[in-house]
RNA sequence: AGGCCGGUAGCUCAGCUGGUUAGAGCGCGCCCCUGAUAAGGGCGAGGUCGGAAGUUCAAGUCUUCUUCGGCCUACCA
């Protein structure tokens, strides 16, 4: 017992201040390890299986990383990305299992290796098959558990122990399996193509793989004769068509068309060249007709007069060259030609040409076929001439055109037939001229890899040896390049495995299955569908190493070993050898052991799958393999490039077997850029990596990155970026520690009936109540921004700024026991519960330690809670009104407050009275039960007055006028500062009554 | 070149079917507190909605054009 009356007591021993270890600053960089050591210590992942999980499977698929290279921006957004609403739909009660997968195949890869084994001077024709793909093999989970680690580190929980690897022997048979699958319908075809094909590699390429650099390139000018008619040929050409007119009545008007031109305008066109404009003068000797455009006004020129120059030009008066007009004047300017007299118009249809290497030195007659002019739509006046070199063997139009004129070739006696005019290493076959064979189009190896071969040197020789090269130059122009080599691709036909898209319907399938999807956001259904719509037949094969074989075995007739009767018995052989011994179970086997005898003439096929094929089947080898996976995932979730990728390989491939898509719903993310908007470049050397934002920020940071991002559109990152979201991350950690100070040693056993609170704990719960009601809907929308922004701002403008600073005083000083004590902390245990769930997906790290920070356990974890959900009985619709009516009220009061201040007089809030219009807060004041008294009716049990909501010690409503008036206390006479509380009062001793009761429970103990 | 998408205060985001002085938080400035203290509170200054034209009584919200940025695709004969 003190003497109160001689000595000041120290009353701040008397408070009930919030008390923590909890400690201030995180520390995220070295935290966050500890974190994930407990979780893997204690299994969490298991545990939540295990639970009790009473809403089902909930499951997204992860899209599988290439296993090559350190993770970046990009990944690290979409694992964290995926881990956010994982562990959202966890926590809303389901099973949200998630088993992260890797692409392990491929190309990048094999590259990789291929000049590991070059640094130790083996040429990879010297090493064997099977070692080769052993090492890539290893190659690929070596980087398979660096970026498992990576992941591992950005807080992403998952079956870590056991993903997915499409390079396991499971699923690589289980890729063969698919295969199979689709062998056995007419959707796989095997058939022939111009492709890109890499030289350099000696691969075909897809789209995927090249990337588009600019390129310095031969282009010239050649001219075709117009096909001088003898009589006879005339006479030939129209008992030709007249045979197929009669056969094919429906091109009859089109062929008799085309032969009265012929007639009536060879005379006319006698002499006369077609001008056609290419940057790949070696595809000349390939050329089998040019097309041409009916949009286009072509005109006949005569030149007149050529420009002086130094050397001979290749053309001289006299000549007739046929132009698109639009275009004349870069052709002639080209041409070294002076001036011409347009002779007349010209209408290509129905012209034949001759080869313009028909007369070359060795040509042997191999170009001495007709040429004919084809319509296409590729065709344009935007350059060259008007008039497109077509080659079917070398550009996907060419083909294109060649392929659907078949009839017109054949009125004309021309074999429709693509040529092989190239090999593997990019050299001219034997289907050309002596002088050609052999010849390289691009340098394969050595200091000028990549640039051009012998093939254009010669072909331009032949073509002046025939007259017909009109002009060359040099220009630069953006081509196509191998996205490994760097070297330039060149398109060539080879033989190819496809899956049709029509042959089957596989495209309506696909579409129809896009109508069943749902896509967040919902643009991206239109994208895919516009895509699947556009796209050709599938080319499924690769002339590469490291990759699932296409298990097929071909008869020299044409047929495949699924047609024969024992296909199921052969399959199963193939299938079991691949399970046991991965890929090199089908290349090492030999093909009389998978037939089982009757090999005569059966070849297996060597090429491999495409990669996008293997990643396409994830959802057989992963979810249809695995039992606690469904068969159909609720969401994939990748990067928006990912609709020309993944989305829809998986849905082709699942579609072509299942006949469905293997998601119901898919969710886009955008691209990482930096924070001008710009994509992310080491030469704009405006990176950051996910490392480093661990090590500097802690990886807590770049989750609320994430959530706090549009992740539909582009995401902006930089250091203001990050400071601003680790700003963020401080506000919340500290409103979180004031919360576990406020509720030290609270236990169920003080909480407050809801019935018996102060109104405005009702209000809180009655915003808990409204925030948990949009919750759940936003976390099964995916609406995470959402979400972080309303726990932010319920954070820092209700509960900081709000609730916290009002309730200070009665948490502070009001007896430990009062209702309004206790009710504040009851509620402040509420919020607890739902803020912490509802936070920890995002901020796992700080959630847990918060959560443990209250409720320390051994082996317990904030992630097996489920989020709390609200008795409806808190919603109150009445006091939320009423609540903001007060804080309307306040604000009003602060802002004369805040001019007292200015002017130096008035400093803390409760040396203020407040007084204003009596017709104010009339009914708030009666709904939250509030007095606009300055004492409390029972000191022992206090109960709020306004001037509590205002947090000031005095507030009046007692003017005439509309008048706020703010008066300093410390002026006013017979008022004095509580020496406790610091609110000013009136009446005896130092401290006020209710502080005097405070005290006095507090020295009974 | 084509397709799709985006450009709202310094930053991150809200703004539904067009309709009062365009909102929030952060940051910033000034101030208060010193019993959440490498914390807490208050007040305030910042956008005319990338630009232009148009439709309308009325546009950030519709149309067209344009510019910048992103993804994808094609072409480059």
């Amino acid at each position: 017992m003190t003497d109160s009356t001689t000595t000041a007591r120290d009353y701040r021993e008397t408070l009930f201040l919030p008390k923590t270890d909890f400690p201030m600053r995180a520390g995220l960089p070295k935290a966050e390890p500890k974190w994930l050591e407990r979780w893997n210590r204690i299994d969490l992942y298991r545990k939540q299986r295990e639970a009790e999980n009473a809403l089902g499977q909930w499951t997204l698929h992860d899209g599988p990383p290439y296993a090559n290279g350190h993770i970046h921006m990009g990944t690290a957004l979409n694992k964290i990305h995926k881990d956010i609403v994982n562990r959202s739909h966890q926590m809303l009660g389901h099973d949200a299992n998630y088993v992260p997968g890797w692409d392990c195949h491929g190309l990048p890869i094999e590259w990789k290796v291929e000049e590991e084994f070059r640094s130790k001077g083996r040429s990879k024709d010297d090493v064997p098959a099977s070692e080769f793909r052993a090492r890539c093999r290893e190659y690929a989970a070596g980087w398979v558990d660096i970026q498992r680690e990576e992941f591992k580190r950005l807080g992403v929980i998952g079956d870590w122990d056991d993903p997915y690897l499409t390079m396991k022997p499971q699923s690589e048979a289980d890729i063969c399996a698919e295969l199979l699958k689709i062998a056995r319908t007419v959707q796989l075809y095997r058939g022939s193509k111009p492709i890109m094909w890499s030289p350099v590699e000696q691969t075909a390429l897809a789209e995927a793989e090249v990337e588009y650099a600019d390129r310095r390139a031969t282009a010239i000018y050649v001219k075709f004769p117009v096909k001088a008619y003898t009589n006879e040929t005339l006479q030939l050409t129209i008992e030709a068509a007249e045979k197929v007119r009669s056969e094919n009545p429906d091109g009859a008007d089109i062929i008799a068309e085309g032969l009265n031109y012929v007639k009536r305008k060879h005379g006319e066109f006698n002499g006369a060249y077609v001008v056609i404009w290419t940057t790949t003068p070696w595809t000349i000797p390939a050329n089998r007709a040019v097309s041409f455009s009916s949009k286009i006004q072509y005109g006949l020129y005569e030149v007149t007069e050529m420009e002086e120059s130094d050397f001979e030009p290749w053309s001289k008066p006299g000549d007739k060259l046929i132009v698109a007009d639009d275009l004349w004047e870069t052709v002639s300017k080209s041409g070294l030609i002076k001036s011409a007299n347009r002779l007349t118009d010209v209408d290509p249809k129905g012209l034949v040409l001759d080869h313009p290497l028909k007369d070359m030195a060795d040509a042997n007659g191999k170009y001495d076929f007709p040429v004919p002019l084809l319509e296409g739509d590729h065709v344009t006046a935007d350059a060259g001439t008007g008039f497109v070199h077509t080659a079917p063997s070398h550009g996907e139009d060419d083909y294109i055109v060649w392929m659907s004129n078949q009839k017109k070739l054949e009125a004309l006696g021309i074999d429709p037939v693509v040529p092989m005019t190239l090999d593997d290493k990019g050299c001219y076959t034997d289907v050309m001229p002596e002088r050609f064979q052999g010849l390289d189009v691009i340098r394969t190896s050595g200091k000028k890899r990549g640039q051009d071969g012998k093939a254009n040197p010669e072909v331009l020789k032949a073509l002046v040896e025939c007259g017909n090269l009109l002009a060359r130059g040099v220009l630069t122009l953006r081509d196509a390049h191998s996205w490994r080599s760097k070297a330039p691709v060149i398109r060539r036909a080879t033989p190819q495995w496809f899956i049709s898209m029509s042959k089957a319907g596989l495209r309506d399938k696909a579409m129809a299955a896009i109508e069943q999807t749902q896509f967040w956001p919902p643009r991206g259904k239109n994208r895919l569908s516009t895509m699947v719509a556009d796209r050709p037949d599938w080319l499924i094969s690769r002339q590469r190493n490291w990759g699932v074989p296409i298990t097929v075995i071909v008869h020299e007739d044409g047929r495949l070993h699924t047609e024969r009767d024992d296909a199921d018995a052969i399959d199963a052989r193939i299938l079991a050898a691949v399970e046991k011994d991965g890929v090199d179970g089908w290349f090492d086997t030999p093909v009389e052991d998978f037939l089982g005898g009757d090999a005569d003439g059966w070849t297996k096929v060597t090429d491999i799958l495409d990669v996008w094929f293997d990643s396409g089947c994830t959802h057989a080898f992963c979810l249809k393999r695995r039992d606690d996976l469904p068969d159909r995932a609720d969401l994939y979730l990748e990067g928006s490039d990912q609709h020309r990728g993944w989305f829809q390989s998986s849905l082709l491939e699942s579609c072509a077997v299942y006949g469905e898509a293997p998601y119901k719903g898919v969710m886009t993310d955008g691209f990482v850029v930096d924070n001008k908007g710009l994509k992310m470049s080491k030469s704009l050397g405006n990176t950051i990596s996910p490392e480093d934002i661990s090590k500097q920020f802690g990886a807590e940071i770049m989750r609320i990155w994430v959530s706090s991002s549009d992740t539909y559109n582009d995401l902006r990152i930089g250091k203001e970026i990050i400071q601003t979201n680790a700003d963020a991350y401080r506000k919340l950690r500290n409103t979180l520690r004031y919360m576990i100070g406020a509720l030290d040693g609270y236990s169920d056993a003080e909480a407050v009936d809801y019935a018996d609170m102060p109104a405005l704990e009702k209000w809180v719960l009655h915003r808990l109540s409204e925030i948990s009601a949009q919750h759940e809907g936003w976390v099964r929308d995916h609406d995470h921004k959402r979400i972080f922004s309303t726990l932010f701002n319920f954070c820092t403008v209700d509960l900081s700024a709000f609730y916290f600073d009002i309730r200070k005083d009665a948490l502070y000083c009001d007896p430990l026991n009062s209702t309004r004590r206790r009710a504040c902390r009851t509620v402040m245990h509420e919020i607890f519960l739902r803020l912490t769930t509802w936070l920890a997906p995002v901020m796992c790290f700080t959630m847990e330690e918060v959560w443990q920070a209250r409720f320390p356990s051994e082996d317990g974890s904030v992630h097996l809670e489920t989020f709390h959900t609200c008795p409806e009985a808190w919603r109150n619709a009445e006091i939320a009104e009423a609540v903001e009516g007060v804080r309307a009220f306040r604000m009003e009061a602060y802002e004369a407050m805040e001019a007292m201040r200015k002017e130096g007089s008035l400093k803390s809030s409760l040396e203020a009275s407040v007084r204003a219009p009596k017709s104010r807060l009339a009914k708030e004041r009666a709904v939250l039960g509030l007095t606009d008294e300055s004492s409390y009716e029972d000191p022992s049990n206090p109960s709020d007055v306004l001037a509590d909501y205002l947090i000031v010690s005095k507030c009046l409503l007692n003017i005439d006028s509309d008048d706020m008036l703010v008066t300093d206390l410390k002026c006013a006479e017979d008022w004095k500062k509580c020496e406790r509380s610091w609110k000013y009062f009136q009446g005896e001793g130092e401290i006020t009554p209710r502080d005097a009761a405070a005290v006095a429970a507090f020295d009974q103990g």
